[in-house]
Formats: C-alpha cells, sequence, structure tokens
DNA sequence: TTAGGGTTAG
C-alpha cells in the first residue's frame, strides 16, 4: 500500500480537493498513520490546507517542526510553500504564517529573509506578518533595527494599522520618548485609526517607568474622554500603576491603587500580586510580601516561578540563607520549574553570602545540562570577581562564556573594565575596552564612569577632566560622572578644584546627593576642616539629602581622633534623633580611639 | 500587540 503512495499523488489529491480542504486533510494524516513518510512537498501541501481551514496554530507547529526536527532552513520551507501552490487566496495567510512561525522559533534573519524574498517575487506578505516581526524585534530590544524596518515597510506603500501604531507607542516609550508616543495617539485619531486599550496602556506604563506617575494617572482618568467613551482601564492598566508606585519606593499608593481597582470590579491576578509582593519585599517589608503570598492562594491563585523568584531574592538581599533555601525546596517539591532568573538569584544569593564555590558549581550544573542559561549569571560572577579583586578568575569566566556560545555585553564588559581599573591595571581595561568596540558595543554611561574612575585612580586627572568635556559636549553625563571627578580631585589633594565641580554640578542641572556630600566630608575631615565638614552636613539636610549612617560615622571617625569626647556624643545623639540607625562601623569609630587609649596605657 | 522577578559605575 505505501510503496504505491507517492509525493506527487498526495499533492494531486490536495489539488484536487482543494475546495474540500477538510477531506483533503484527513486523507493526509490517514496516510500519515499507514507509515508513509511526509516529505517537504506533502508537509507544505498539509500546511496549506491548515492555513485554509484557519488552523494556524497547527499549521505553525508544522512548520516549527520542518525547521526544528527536519533542519530545514526558513528558506527551504518558504520554496516548499511556494513549489506546492496551487494558485488559490490562502497564500498571503501561510507566508503571514511562516514568518510568525520564524520569529517564533527565534529565527529572526530567516523571517526577514522570507519577507524579503516574497517581495522581490511580487507576492507580498500582509502588514499582520511585518508588525508580527517588527512586535520581535522589539522584544529582542532591537530598537534600531525596528526603525529601520518600520521606515522599510512604510517605503513600500503599507499602511500602519492600529497594531503598528501600538509597536511604535511601544518602541518609544522603551526609547523613553514618551511625548512622541502621545503625539502618536494624536496622529492615530487624524488618521480615523483608534487607539485600543493597549494603545493607553503603553503609554501608562513608558510614564510610570519612568517615574512620572502623575502624568499615567491623569493618563488613566482621561482615557475615556480621550478615546470617545470606547476605552475603560483593565488589569494591565492597573498592574501598570501599582508597579510604577513600587517602583517608587510609595507602596501605600500602590495599596491605594489596589483596592481601587478591586472596587471598580477588576480583579486581582498572579501579576497584581506579584508586583506587589516585589514592592512590599522591595521597601523593607519580607512580612507583608508572605502575607500577600498566602492572600493570593487564598483566592485561588497560584505563586508562580516569578513570585517564588522574587521572594528568595529578597531573603538572599538580607542573608536569610535558610529562609531562601526552604523556599527553594518549596518550589522543588511544588514542581514550579526554575527558569534563568532563578539561576541568576541563586548565583547572585550565594555569592553575596559567602559561598562563591557554590555557586560557580550551579553554574556549571545549569550550562552542562542545558538549562538554559544566559549571560546574566556569568556576569554575576564576574562581577564577584571583579570585585574580590581576582581578575584571573574573571578572565577564565569570560573565556568559558565563549565555549559555551553565550555572548559577554555591556554588563560583561563594564564589569571588565572596572574591574582592571581598580586593580590599576589600565591596560588590561583598554583592551577589553577595545575588544567591546570590536564587538560592536557602543559603551554606555555605566562604562565611560568606570573609566573615568579608572583614570582618577592613576591621577591622570587631566585626562578625566577631558573625557567628561567630550562626554559633556554629547549631554553624557550624570551624577556619578560629577561624583566620581570629585572624588578624583579630592584624592589628588585638588580640593579647590573639586569644589569647584560642586557648584558647577547645580548649574548644569546634576543635583548632588548623598555620595556627593559624604565624599566632600570625608575629605573636608581629611584636611583636618572639621568645622567646615559640621557646615556641609548641615547644608546637606538643608538641600533635602538626608544624611545616613556613613555621613555620620565619617565624621564621628574623624572626630574621635581629633575632637573632644563630648562633640563625639553629640554627633551620636544627634544621628539618633534624627532616625539614622547608627551601625558597626559607627560604634568601631566611637570606641576604637578609647581602645587604642587603653592599648598605651598597658 | 500591553503589565510582575535577576547583572555593571561614584
Amino acid at each position: 500500500m505505501s510503496l504505491s503512495i507517492t509525493d506527487s499523488l498526495v499533492c494531486r489529491v490536495v489539488g484536487k480537493f482543494w475546495n474540500s480542504p477538510q477531506l483533503a486533510l484527513e486523507f493526509c494524516s490517514w496516510i500519515g498513520e499507514k507509515n508513509f513518510s511526509h516529505s517537504l512537498e506533502s508537509c507544505c501541501a498539509v500546511i496549506h490546507l491548515l492555513v485554509k481551514l484557519r488552523r494556524f496554530d497547527e499549521a505553525l507547529a508544522c512548520m516549527g517542526n520542518l525547521m526544528c526536527v527536519r533542519g530545514l532552513a526558513p528558506f527551504d520551507v518558504l520554496e516548499g510553500l511556494i513549489n506546492s501552490y496551487e494558485g488559490d487566496d490562502s497564500s498571503p495567510a501561510v507566508f503571514d504564517a511562516l514568518v510568525r512561525t520564524c520569529t517564533q522559533f527565534g529565527a529572526t534573519d530567516g523571517a526577514y529573509e522570507v519577507i524579503k524574498k516574497l517581495r522581490m517575487d511580487g507576492c507580498w506578505v500582509t502588514i499582520h506578518a511585518w508588525n508580527n516581526f517588527m512586535g520581535h524585534l522589539l522584544k529582542l530590544n532591537e530598537i534600531d533595527r525596528f526603525w529601520k524596518v518600520y521606515k522599510e515597510m512604510i517605503s513600500y506603500g503599507y499602511s500602519e494599522n492600529v497594531n503598528t501604531f501600538n509597536l511604535i507607542v511601544y518602541a518609544l516609550c522603551k526609547e523613553c520618548r514618551l511625548l512622541e508616543a502621545i503625539s502618536v495617539f494624536y496622529r492615530m485619531l487624524k488618521d480615523e485609526i483608534w487607539p485600543n486599550v493597549v494603545t493607553f496602556n503603553m503609554i501608562i506604563d513608558g510614564a510610570c517607568k519612568m517615574g512620572n506617575l502623575e502624568l499615567a494617572l491623569k493618563l488613566v482618568k482621561k482615557m475615556g474622554v480621550m478615546s470617545g467613551g470606547c476605552v475603560r482601564p483593565n488589569s494591565v492598566t492597573y498592574n501598570c500603576i501599582i508597579n510604577g508606585f513600587c517602583k517608587i519606593g510609595n507602596i501605600a499608593l500602590a495599596e491605594e491603587v489596589h483596592i481601587e481597582m478591586t472596587k471598580v470590579g477588576i480583579e486581582s491576578n498572579e501579576r497584581t500580586y506579584g508586583t506587589l509582593i516585589d514592592g512590599h519585599a522591595r521597601g523593607g517589608s519580607l512580612e507583608e510580601a508572605f502575607k500577600l503570598c498566602n492572600e493570593m492562594v487564598e483566592r485561588g491563585l497560584i505563586p508562580n516561578t516569578v513570585v517564588y523568584n522574587t521572594v528568595i531574592h529578597w531573603l538572599y538581599k538580607v542573608e536569610d540563607m535558610e529562609g531562601a533555601s526552604l523556599l527553594l525546596f518549596d518550589m522543588i517539591d511544588k514542581r514550579i520549574s526554575p527558569d534563568q532568573f532563578t539561576y541568576s538569584i541563586l548565583t547572585k544569593g550565594l555569592c553575596r553570602n559567602g559561598y562563591v564555590t557554590e555557586a560557580l558549581r550551579l553554574n556549571n550544573q545549569v550550562i552542562g545540562k542545558n538549562l538554559g542559561e544566559d549571560a546574566f549569571s556569568h556576569n554575576i560572577l564576574i562581577n564577584y570577581m571583579c570585585r574580590s579583586k581576582n581578575m584571573a578568575g574573571a578572565k577564565q569566566l569570560l573565556g568559558s562564556m565563549f565555549v559555551h556560545g553565550l555572548i559577554p555585553d555591556l554588563v560583561t564588559y563594564g564589569s571588565l573594565i572596572d574591574g582592571y581599573c581598580k586593580v590599576g591595571n589600565v591596560e588590561h581595561a583598554v583592551q577589553i575596552y577595545d575588544r567591546m568596540i570590536k564587538a560592536e558595543e557602543n559603551p554606555n554611561l555605566v562604562i565611560y564612569n568606570s573609566v573615568i574612575n579608572g583614570l582618577c585612580k592613576e591621577a591622570a586627572m587631566d585626562v578625566a577632566k577631558l573625557l567628561t568635556n567630550v562626554l559633556q559636549s554629547m549631554g553624557l553625563f550624570d551624577v556619578i560622572t560629577y561624583n566620581t571627578l570629585i572624588n578624583g580631585y579630592c584624592l589628588s589633594g585638588k580640593i579647590e578644584a573639586a569644589f569647584a565641580l560642586f557648584s558647577e554640578m547645580r548649574k548644569l542641572g546634576i543635583l548632588e546627593n548623598r555620595v556627593t556630600y559624604n565624599t566632600l566630608i570625608n575629605f573636608l575631615c581629611k584636611f583636618g576642616c572639621f568645622q567646615q565638614a559640621k557646615d556641609l552636613m548641615k547644608m546637606m539636610a538643608h538641600h533635602g539629602v538626608i544624611p545616613d549612617s556613613i555621613s555620620y560615622t565619617t565624621l564621628i571617625t574623624h572626630f574621635s581622633k581629633n575632637c573632644t569626647p563630648e562633640e563625639v556624643i553629640e554627633l551620636h545623639d544627634e544621628m539618633v534623633l534624627k532616625g539614622v540607625i547608627p551601625d558597626r562601623p559607627t560604634y568601631r569609630a566611637i570606641v576604637s580611639p578609647l581602645l587604642q587609649e587603653d592599648n598605651a596605657e598597658t
């Protein structure tokens, strides 16, 4: 039986019964059961049928199978589809489905090739395929490429639909171009393409991510009016706002929004809880976070990987190894599968609590078992090695990344450059910098700040200032750049230059922060200017920057060596009165000179 | 098509 069935016969049958696709498909699966092994050609015939029947998921699975199991390139599948195509209006949908399959399986270039080839053959994909491809680029954070593809699409004469506009809004929000995102909203109205709830949610989330909760709330309120009564906030809208408040540290308002959400009849989902659990833990209240975990279970929502990851992360952060381990076991017990986040959280948690060997072992296990490693865990380990000045270890890990096909990113390079600068090996830092440029990674401000710091430590202040000037002309500088330079000038004894920068930064709209004041207070003390140091701390409070335990401990350390015990006690009492909690270094600073006296006497 | 969790600088 199987001998008499050939590919061409299958295709002929499919062609004959094209108007009875259900029947043709049943025939194909029947011969499949009879051990007929489908070739590319007959598979493609099946795919055409599935698309005609609008069974897209199965069509996608079939194409995915051709690419992933049989190892065919998207281009081969495209050829197969074209060859087995008998001429019917279902064909654009087939090609759209192929593009979708490519993006789903991560074949980014393949998807683009398919679109391009079809255009050259005069066989156009629809706007949906373009949207799918552009959405995929945004998911990969390839925003520059997104804009290029978008322009290309427009140049071929396509017009944007609501999904395209939503993608544009999404891209602009990712680039923090919020005002432009809002102007796209008005352009949509002008083009009579009505914004939907997704459009609003993206802008609202963009505002939240930039910390502009006021604007986000305003948009939520005006959504109805702005959309002519068509659009109302949904759970995504509320979750964005709740997350926004959590991230700026205002949990109380986040909770209020949560209550409001329930009042208007929108149910909280696992993301609502996940967001609030992280918010409370981030704000220092793990207890509240656990309460919410219980609450979500009571409401029939099962904590998922994200919730476990969050809580484990914060337990590690407060050095509760036992609690973190218990939750990890609970996770395994409940068969909640760990992901890359879990592994990097564990890696970081182990490192920060002193279990570096265990962290390295975990990393090897994850790599060995193909559990889906990414650059994160390696970056964490490399950074840890750099911090503990083990540059040989860091270098070895970088090698391991290459061996396992992991591409170093800006964080990898940033950690290495910073590490080499800090051990005084500027030459190696420059080598890494060159490698980064060769890998076409554009340095960001973090990298530049590390380089400036390296130059400062090398006492190459002139070069450091020169680099800063260049960056400034590109608008690339922040409070850290200034703090680094101020620290550099202080280190080389140029305290006047340091103060000149201090006054310059305000004029440029960079607000000084705790680190700025603490740096200057430290050096004023070092130069014996105790009164000026004290005055600066007053000025700090006056400018709304609250002195922390480092500010007080710096003063106490120097006062206890050079001033009267009464002055030290006065500082301690003031610290406590202002609600700053003395820590171990504070007490050490108060007590250690007395211990030295004791030692001298005995 | 949109929302939650992990990595770099002073």
